[in-house]
Formats: structure tokens, C-alpha cells, sequence
RNA sequence: GCGGGUGUAGCUCAAUGGUAGAGCAGAAGCCUUCCAAGCUUAUGACGGGGGUUCGAUUCCCCUCACCCGCUCCA
């Protein structure tokens, strides 16, 4: 059973150095969060997940990593200047807060026309680059990551001799002034994504946007989430957003709802369109900002010789979004009968920000002591993660205090350990709490073959 | 931004107009100790600011943060 609750969640988290509250100790910072020594393992984990999946394991997928600064102008033509800065206006009686375009001078909730005078409300960080901040020359924090994949796409195709289909992914920073940070880490004004924007052939999208959206499923799945925590959501036509055609979200049944995780759009032409210059010569069929600004023509050559810009299929993953899904699919409460029960953080192994405790049997034994730190020091060196030697002195304590952080293994150094001979040491599974005793020649081996398969 | 709620130790909670207790966790130590056993020792908090008061953690105001409902949500 997954978490049911959010607190239950955030008190695990700050108890365990997961996730804390960004300047906690000045009251903190709204919608901002901090990851902690196990939370940068768990996310650090999940984003090489992805990249392994998206890049390594497919041979159509290049990387990049863009600057979060962003030109003024990448996202005036990208469209975000008009629909991330909408004028709003407040009812001076009944106190609402409403789009000075929706409501005809009026108030929807009460029918008054004591109306402030429409203010723009930015949705986008703007911040002075250079040292005179006079207001005159600013640019954006990225408010996605997927404009700069797009103003990149020319350097990307020459660099790399790519054809269609191909695709660029990118993991960073995103920010947004959201108007109600809430729910922990799941609606942050500081955030991470995992974007892939994967370029097609136009007419051959439709089939590509359901190609990735079974293969995210996929990834989801084998990250942990069960298929039934998840629903896929298809966006209405009306409520789709300026740039797209259509819209998978995939949603997780999150402590506080069923929320989007994941959004699979189908951008078509309109972002390569925007950036693009020679608007004129493209056949683009999306309506686009006019622009005498770009310097390149933002198309691709096929093999029949022909330029064309592609159609755009986005999974695009809220990474902070996605620690949060897994934690709480992974959030278990156990009784253990006579009275006994435990928290399991039931993680993948491959997600696990520990992967393995050393645990003394004794610890005010030398040489239990000594052995244990020989452990370590050898399977530090193996590649398979972060390491752990907890020195709790309680041997049952040991293994509760990992259960509740995933550790998928402890390994314990006993007596028989130092007394017998070939040297053997015993592990012990997270979910089954079952032991097995292996001799210590062999457990570099079998412990690569646990984790690295 | 609006309405409602909350804020006491790392976590979960208690009490109080006279400067606060506990359980668990954490630290050091004892014990041949495999699923949160026990013992010893030391350590830890009233979100921040202002006001009323002889005195405020408690009452009032402001502020910050979090939660719930609206609003918003590429």
C-alpha cells in the first residue's frame, strides 16, 4: 500500500534527509525545496534512469544541456511573452482575481465593475543581465526546457548529420511564478525536467505520439509506478495549449489527487516554426509569430532532397514530479505482527539513494569493526553507488533504519565472519527480510550482478 | 490573490499570562546483540517582528511558511 498521506511523506523526507524546506532556517522560501543527501541520490537516479532510456539505450537521440539565462527573444517568438504574461484585473468587492481578456470589464462572481486597472501578472522570472540594472536589458530564467532545444535544433543537425526521425533530450532547471506553489514538491516555482523533443516527418506524428506515449508508460513502470495508480488523461481539443495538436497527460494518483506527471504533446511545426527565419518558403502549417529576427532556416533535408520542418512530438517529465510518484508508490507500512511494524521505502533498486549497508554485529568488537571498514572501502570502488557502514550498535535497528530508505541490501558482519573460515557475511533482502550467508571472495561479483545486471 | 486552518526539540505530540514536559530519533559509552531489548551520560524547542502587560509560547497586530477550498496552472 502507497503513501495515503502528504505529510506522511514530508515527515520522512526532512527525518531522513530527502527534501527539505529552501531556507529553513530563515522561515523558508514559498514553493522552493532543497534535495538532501538522500534526496539528490534518489532524483540524481531517476534523471539517469531516463537518460539511459531516452540516449543510451536507443540510437536516435542526442543530448544537450542549454543555459537556464535565456534571450528575450527566444521566448517572445516561442510565444511565452503573450501567454505567460496575461493582464489580470481584482473585483474591488468581492476580491476575485480574474484575465482582464476573459471577463468584458464585469465580474464574473458578483456582476460588479469596481474593477482594478489590469496589471500584467508574468508568470516568467525576468531578471537585469549585465550590471546596471536599469530595466532595460533583461532576460527570462527558462520557463521550459524545450525552447532552447529548438533555437539549438540547426547547430544539433549540422553537428551531428542527424535524419528524421530523430530526437534531442535535455534534463534542467525550470522556473515559473506560479500564482499557488502547493502540494510539497509536486507545484514548485523552481523545478527540474526531463524533456525530449523527438522530430518526425509531418504525417508521420500521429503515429509517433503513440509510440511515446506506450513506451513513457513503460519507463514508468519500470520505475515502480503500478499501471493501475496511473490514468492517462487526453486533453480536449479546446483546452489544449497555444503550441499543440494534441496531448497525452500521464497522470499519477498522487497523496493529494490524480495530477499530471508527464505530458506527451504533439507541438507539430509551431516552435521550429516561430524560430525560424524565411517563415514565407517552409509550408509551415502551424500559425506562427512572424520573425525577422532568426538568422537560420530551422529545417532538415530529407532524402528526396527536400527541406522540410519537422513535426514535433514532447514527452516532457517533471523530474521533482517524479520523485514524488515514486516515493509514494514506494511508501509502505508494514505490521510485523506482535505489536512490530516498520516503514518500507519499497524503491527499485536502481532508484535506491543507498544500495548497500554494512552493519557490525557488534560494534565495539575491533575486529568486526576492522572488517567492516575493509567492506566498505572495497565496495565503494565497485560503481554500484553510495555505500553505507551504520554504526547504530543495534543490529535490528540497523535494518529498520535502511528499510525506511530503500537500502535494498545489508550486509552484516558477525562473528561467524571472523572466526570462521572460508570468511562469509550475510545479506539481508529489504522486502522479504530474509538472509542469506555468502563468502566475502564472492560478493564483489554477485553484488554487480544485483545491481548491474 | 481570496476564504478557512496550522506553526512548541530532528520527528510525533502535551501543558501554561509567571520563560515549557514526554515518546521516538540523534551523540558518547556498557553488553558475543540478527530484525526498533536494556542500562549510563550529555545534548535539544515556543517560525520572525512589533504591541498590550510588572511579566507573552499563551492575548492583539503585522509578516513568513505549510495544509484545505477557490482562483490560476506553458
Amino acid at each position: 500500500m502507497a503513501a495515503t498521506s502528504m505529510d506522511q511523506l514530508v515527515s520522512l523526507c526532512k527525518r531522513r534527509g530527502f527534501i527539505f524546506q529552501n531556507a529553513d532556517i530563515y522561515g523558508g522560501l514559498q514553493g522552493v525545496y532543497d534535495y538532501g543527501p538522500l534526496g539528490v541520490e534518489l532524483k540524481n537516479n531517476l534523471k539517469a534512469a531516463w537518460w539511459r532510456a531516452i540516449v543510451y539505450e536507443r540510437d536516435d537521440v542526442e543530448g544537450l544541456d542549454a543555459a537556464i539565462l535565456t534571450n528575450r527573444a527566444v521566448l517572445h517568438y516561442s510565444g511565452h511573452e503573450d501567454t505567460f504574461s496575461d493582464p489580470m484585473v481584482d473585483c474591488k468587492k468581492c476580491k476575485g482575481r480574474f484575465r482582464a481578456d476573459h471577463i468584458n470589464g464585469k465580474c464574473p462572481n458578483c456582476g460588479s465593475t469596481d474593477l482594478t486597472e489590469p496589471r500584467p501578472f508574468n508568470l516568467m522570472f525576468k531578471t537585469a543581465i549585465g550590471p546596471v540594472d536599469d530595466g532595460s536589458v533583461f532576460g527570462y530564467l527558462r520557463p521550459e526546457t524545450a525552447q532552447a532545444i529548438f533555437t539549438q535544433f540547426k547547430n544539433v543537425v549540422d553537428s551531428t548529420s542527424r535524419k528524421l526521425p530523430f530526437g534531442i533530450a535535455q534534463i534542467g532547471k525550470s522556473f515559473r511564478n506560479e500564482i499557488t506553489p502547493r502540494n510539497f514538491i509536486f507545484r514548485v516555482r523552481e523545478f527540474e525536467q526531463a524533456e525530449l523533443e523527438y522530430f518526425v516527418m509531418p504525417g508521420e506524428d500521429e503515429a509517433w505520439h503513440e509510440k511515446w506515449k506506450e513506451a513513457r508508460i513503460a519507463w514508468w513502470e519500470a520505475q515502480g509506478l503500478k499501471r493501475e495508480n496511473m490514468n492517462i488523461y487526453t486533453t480536449p481539443k479546446e483546452d489544449l495549449a497555444h503550441y499543440a495538436k494534441a496531448c497525452y497527460d500521464i497522470e499519477y494518483q498522487f497523496p493529494h489527487g490524480m495530477e499530471e506527471l508527464e505530458g506527451i504533446a504533439n507541438r507539430t511545426d509551431y516552435d521550429l516554426g516561430n524560430h525560424t527565419k524565411a517563415q514565407e518558403e517552409l509550408n509551415l502549417t502551424s500559425h506562427c509569430h512572424e520573425n525577422h529576427e532568426s538568422t537560420q532556416k530551422l529545417c532538415i533535408l530529407t532524402d528526396d532532397n527536400k527541406w522540410v520542418v519537422p513535426f514535433v512530438i514532447e514527452p516532457s517529465m517533471g523530474v521533482d514530479r517524479g520523485v514524488l510518484a515514486v516515493m509514494t508508490e514506494a511508501y509502505t507500512e508494514e505490521d510485523l505482527g506482535n505489536g512490530n511494524s516498520r516503514i518500507v521505502l519499497k524503491l527499485k533498486k536502481h532508484l535506491a539513494p543507498i544500495k548497500i549497508a554494512i552493519i557490525p554485529l557488534k560494534k565495539n568488537n575491533e575486529q568486526i569493526m576492522n572488517k567492516c571498514h575493509e567492506l566498505k572501502g572495497e565496495l565503494m570502488k565497485l560503481g554500484i553507488g553510495r555505500v553505507a557502514l551504520e554504526n547504530t550498535g543495534n543490529i535490528g535497528k540497523a535494518y529498520r533504519r535502511h528499510d525506511e530508505i530503500g537500502t535494498p541490501l545489508c550486509l552484516t558482519v558477525d562473528f561467524e565472519t571472523i572466526e570462521n573460515q572460508p570468511e562469509t557475511v550475510t545479506l539481508r533482502d529489504r522486502d522479504t527480510m530474509e538472509q542469506i550467508r555468502i563468502e566475502t571472495s564472492k560478493l564483489k561479483e554477485y553484488l554487480r550482478n544485483y545491481f548491474l545486471e
